[in-house]
This record gives C-alpha cells, structure tokens and sequence, in this order.
DNA sequence: TTAGGGTTAG
C-alpha cells in the first residue's frame, strides 16, 4: 500500500500489504492515516504494513518508538508473537537504516526479550553494513550463549560481517569451528580474499570447496577482474563453460568486463549473443557492461547502437556512452548526448564530467570545458576529485595556455598526480615550451623515478629546439636514475589467437615476411612523403641505426601482421600498452590510406582510427 | 521474515 493508499486513504485494500522493499511511510504519514483510519473505522492491522511501522522504529526519540510499539500491540498482539514484529523491524531496517536496526536490537534486549537467529541474523547484516565489529562480536557472544551456533544461515552471516569488516582472524575462526558449511559459507570467504586482492587464497578454496555454485565461478571470476587479471579471468570463465555450468547475467557482466579490459572482442560477441539468447539485455549492468566491452574494443558504434536500443538507462549508462565517445575522439557527440542525459532527467556524476571534460580536451574545446568544470561544481555541487583537475590541465596546456595550467596546478586544493604534471609536460612539448618541460619533469621525477616515458617527452622536447646536448643529458639522467625503458608491445588478435609484438623482438614466427612486407609499404610510404621521424628514438646511435629500431616499433609490426592475414578491405584493431608515437602515427595514416584499411588502434590513453590518411583523433592527442 | 557474485573514470 504506502504512498497511494496514503493519498487516498479510504481506498485502503483490507488485506492488500506492501513488501519490506516497498518505501515505507513517514512517521507523520503514518500517524496522520492512523487518526484517519480511526475515524473511517477500518482495523488498523489491515492498513499498516510492518515496514511502515519499521520506519517510526527508525525514529530515535522515546515518544516514537512507544507509538511504534503500541501499534505493534494494537495491529497484531493478539495473533502474532511480538518478536516477529521485533523481526520484521529488524529485517527492514538491516537494509533501510542499518543503525536504526542496531538501535532496535539495542531496545530489543532492555526489553529483556529474547532474540532468535532471526533477529540475530537481521542484527549481523546490520553490523556488516555500517561496519560495527564491536556490536558484530556482542551478537556472536550472543549466538554462543543461546546455543545458536548449529544454524548454518545464521553463522554464514557472522562469518559474513567478520568478512565486511576486515576481521580476517575472527572470520577464519568460525569458519574452521562451523560444524555444517555450505556453498554459500565458501562464497563468502572466496568473495572476500578477492576483495582483498589475494586471488591465491581464494583460488586454493575454490580448488578445495566440495561443490561450486553459479556464484562461486562468477565471484572468481569477478575477482579476478577486479585485481587486473582479465586472463585469468577469461580462462575460468571457459573452465566453467566446460564444466558445464551456465553462465548467468552476473557472470556474463564479469566475462564482459574481462573482455573490455582485454580487447577481446571475438569472446564479447560471443558474449553479446549468449546475453541477447538469454533475456539478460533487459538487464542494465549487463547492457552498461556490454556497452563498455564495445567502447573498448574498438566499436563504438556498436555501443551507440546498444546504448539507443536500452529501455532503460541509468547513469552509468551515459557515462560509460559519454566517456567512449571522448575517447574516440567524437567530441560533439559526447556533448550532444550530455544534453540529452540532462533532458532525460538524469543526474550527472563525477564520473559523467571525467567523460565530458575528456571529449572537451582531445578536442580542443576550451571554452566549452571550462564551463563544464564550473558546472559540476555550482550546478551540480560535485566536488572535483583528481581526474577532473587532470583534465583541466590537459585541455589548458594543449591550447597553448600553459601559465594558466600552471598556475591552475598551483591552486589546486589537492595534490597533483602523475596525471596532472604529465598533462603540462605533454602541453609544453606540443607548444615547445622549454621553462614548462622542466618545471613538469621536475615533479614528475620525484613523483614517478621509474616511468620513463617522462623523459622520452622532455628529451623529444630538447631535440625539437635542437638542444642536442641537453637530450643527451636526459638520456644520462635516465641512466643515472636506473630508469629502464618500458618495452612497448601490441597484440592483435585474428581468429581468437593473439599475437603479440614487442618492439625490437623478432620472436614471431612469421618475422621475416613481416619484415619483407615492411620493405614494400616503407617504400609506397616514402614516394607519398613519409620521413622517418627519429627524435622519438632515445638512444645513442647513428641515424640509420634509429631508423632501424623505428621501423621495429610493435604497432608497426602487428599492423603488417594484420594486413597479411586479414581479408582486404577489414578493419584492423591493435592493442598497445604505450601511447602511439608520432612516428608509427604519421605511417599508420599513410598505411590506412595505401591498402584501403580502417586501422583501430588503442592506446593507452584513447583510440586512434586511421582511415583514408588521416586519424580520428585529428592529430591533436 | 534470515546469508554469497555485477556496470561508467584510471
């Protein structure tokens, strides 16, 4: 009943009760439809749901909760044992109002009545969520002293807020003592190993466990997503596929994060289907999810496509559409679709802004960005956390305003990140802003001795000034500081094998065709004007020497691989782990135009699609 | 009337 029976209260249906997850009434509500009902002469048992009557429990003054309980007496007394009611309580305020339950067990006992496994159980949930460990023990003493310690239901939720609460010892402890452990009790602790990041404790019992449910393969699977092991993450899933046990929206949302992160875009169509054969595409994670595995793959269409046909949306669903359309440097459509979301009626979070303020900066939107920055603070009252900063010196420092990201650095409230000073350096390097590239490296160094990537900009800087000297002073700084080149690797997969290529490398079976089919495109490449661009190579050699190590970059390479064994006309998508360098950028453009080919590549940072000579990104990244 | 797994930024 609630809201519309509270509206029109004489239409009340006599034996018509709201479930617990209905929004239960206020306590003024309530008390208004009680002086109604009253008067109507209608039995207030047949009005009151026992969640309305959970929510004036909420209430911590003494006058309320003695309304509450007077009419607990007066709706049911006379056919129901109270404790149920104590129960019901308990039970919608676990989930409501988790402290309000615990203030209602509190009242429980200095009734002196005594409390079963339910209200227990309702109490433990309650602890797990507000991350009570004291109150948590208090009620584990409890279940000990009433001999409560046989009931399996009971003591999976004790193990469960031992788990919530990060009291590993304790959670060890009844789960050794438990005479009787179900699936449910592994679930639990292989859950929170995963949490935790220990994926080989929760590996080792899940070898061990004696029977695996749905739920123990996808909080594996889950988990290993969640730590960074999307391989692993894939493997299991197949493991599972063999054992013969169905995947269910859950598992598939866990198996499409996995390929997201991979690129894995043979095993997300594979998905896609199973969801689509399934019904899970009514679910919105899975559809949120499958709209992400596409954005990542390469396919940002097919994600739209996905994104248009959703029923219903959430905000994550226009965040994650929003933020893939920045980062396929689809900068209007990001805008457009925020003015739909904002038409939808639905609220943008900070994530929805990172999204935004990245399509603003890989298009050189300054304007259009500033205003979004001071939107989400005064319109939206979201504090900006370090991704939005980031951004905001990206965007500044790209369009040449690199004072003003400067001194924006400066009077950031927070501490500035890796993220944010490399944004200036990378600004400074477009702009060829010696004074910057210092400043920037300076911090950045303390910050992150061992990325070299760094360096590579602020040498590539020195060099574009023809400051050869000081380039070669980076290089000796890299040195001294024992900084190691990061291998650039790119993977392409083809008929579900991936093959991967490291810059350098020659491991790949077919390395000497590759190379030969190099040769012929270095050639075309050259007739249409391509000149090798060596400052990006770090290293102290010879002209021809760095050429060499250019023309091996692993993008290069997996680029050719794919031309070789891929249809005509199909597009080729690469993965790498580095950002794209302007030398491999200018000939994957001129590779697109030569052989017809749309080139898909991401990076680490975005995607670049190189079709008929030039890039999606619009050479500014 | 009680317990366990999920999505967007990086």
């Amino acid at each position: 009943m609630s809201s519309s029976a509270l509206s029109l209260p004489l239409t009340v249906q006599p034996h018509h009760r709201s479930s617990s997850a209905s929004s239960p009434a206020s306590p003024s509500q309530l008390k208004q439809l009680h002086a109604h009902l009253l008067k109507a002469g209608i039995p207030l048992s047949s009005a009151v749901s026992l969640s309305d009557v959970a929510s004036l429990c909420g209430v911590s003054d003494a006058a309320s909760f003695a309304y509450a309980r007077s009419l607990f007496r007066h709706c049911y007394s006379s056919t129901t044992p109270e404790l149920i009611l104590w129960n019901s309580c308990l039970n919608a305020l676990s989930s409501s109002s988790p402290s309000d339950a615990l203030l209602l067990f509190s009242r429980l006992r200095f009734a002196d009545i005594l409390p079963d496994t339910f209200s227990c159980s309702f109490t433990l949930k309650a602890c797990s969520r507000t991350s009570s460990l004291s109150l948590g023990k208090a009620v584990h003493a409890l279940i000990e002293k009433l001999g409560f310690q046989v009931d399996v239901f009971l003591l999976n939720t004790l193990l469960h807020m031992y788990c919530r609460c990060e009291a590993m010892i304790d959670a060890r402890r009844v789960f050794e003592t438990m005479p009787v452990r179900d699936v449910v009790t592994w679930n639990i602790l292989i859950t929170q190993y995963t949490k935790l990041g220990v994926m080989e404790i929760a590996r080792e019992l899940f070898e061990v466990m004696p029977e695996r449910s749905v739920r123990s393969w996808t909080a594996l699977i889950a988990g290993y997503v969640q730590c960074g092991q999307p391989k692993e993450a894939i493997q299991l899933f197949q493991e599972m596929e063999n054992a013969g046990c169905q995947p269910n929206e859950v598992t598939v949302v866990a198996a499409l994060a996995a390929c997201a992160d991979l690129g894995a875009l043979d095993l997300g169509e594979r998905l896609c289907k199973y969801a689509k054969s399934c019904g899970f595409l009514k679910n919105v994670r899975v559809c949120n999810t499958l709209i992400d595995m596409y954005i990542k793959c390469g396919c940002v269409d097919i994600a739209r496509n996905v994104f248009d046909g959703m029923t219903e949306r959430t905000v994550v669903s226009w965040s994650a559409m929003i933020g893939g359309h920045a980062m396929h440097g689809q900068g209007e459509e990001a805008l457009e679709l925020f003015t739909k979301m904002e038409e939808s009626g639905i609220r943008p979070n900070s994530v929805t802004f990172v999204g935004l303020l990245h399509a603003c900066s890989h298009m050189g939107l300054l304007d259009e960005g500033r205003r979004f920055f001071t939107s989400m603070i005064e319109d939206y009252g979201l504090v900006p956390e370090i991704e939005h900063y980031g951004c905001m010196v990206d965007l500044l420092s790209r369009a040449g305003l690199l004072e003003e990201a400067h001194e924006f650095i400066r009077k950031m409230p927070v501490e500035p990140n890796g993220v944010v000073w490399g944004a200036l350096l990378g600004g400074a390097r477009v702009h060829k802003d010696i004074k910057m590239g210092e400043e920037a490296i300076k911090h950045l160094v303390k910050l992150d001795p061992s990325n070299d990537g760094y360096y590579v900009v602020l040498s590539n800087i020195y060099a574009d000034a023809g400051h050869f000297d000081a380039a070669a002073q980076v290089r000796r700084l890299m040195r001294d500081q024992g900084v190691k080149k990061t291998p650039g690797w790119s993977t392409i997969t083809i008929n579900s094998v991936t093959h991967e290529f490291v810059a350098g490398e020659s491991k790949h079976p077919q390395t000497e065709e590759i190379y030969k089919k190099w040769d012929e495109l270095l050639h075309e490449m050259k007739l249409r004007g391509y000149v090798p661009d060596s400052s990006v190579v770090l290293l102290d050699m010879d002209e021809a020497e760095k050429e060499h190590v250019l023309y091996r970059h692993s993008e290069k390479l997996a680029v050719v691989f794919g031309l070789m064994n891929t249809p005509p006309g199909s597009t080729i998508r690469i993965m790498k782990n580095l950002r794209v360098c302007s030398d491999c950028h200018a000939a994957l453009k001129l590779i697109s135009e030569i052989t017809d080919r749309q080139i898909v590549v991401r990076d680490r940072n975005r995607f670049h699609s190189f079709k008929n000579g030039t890039c999606s990104c619009r050479d500014y990244w």
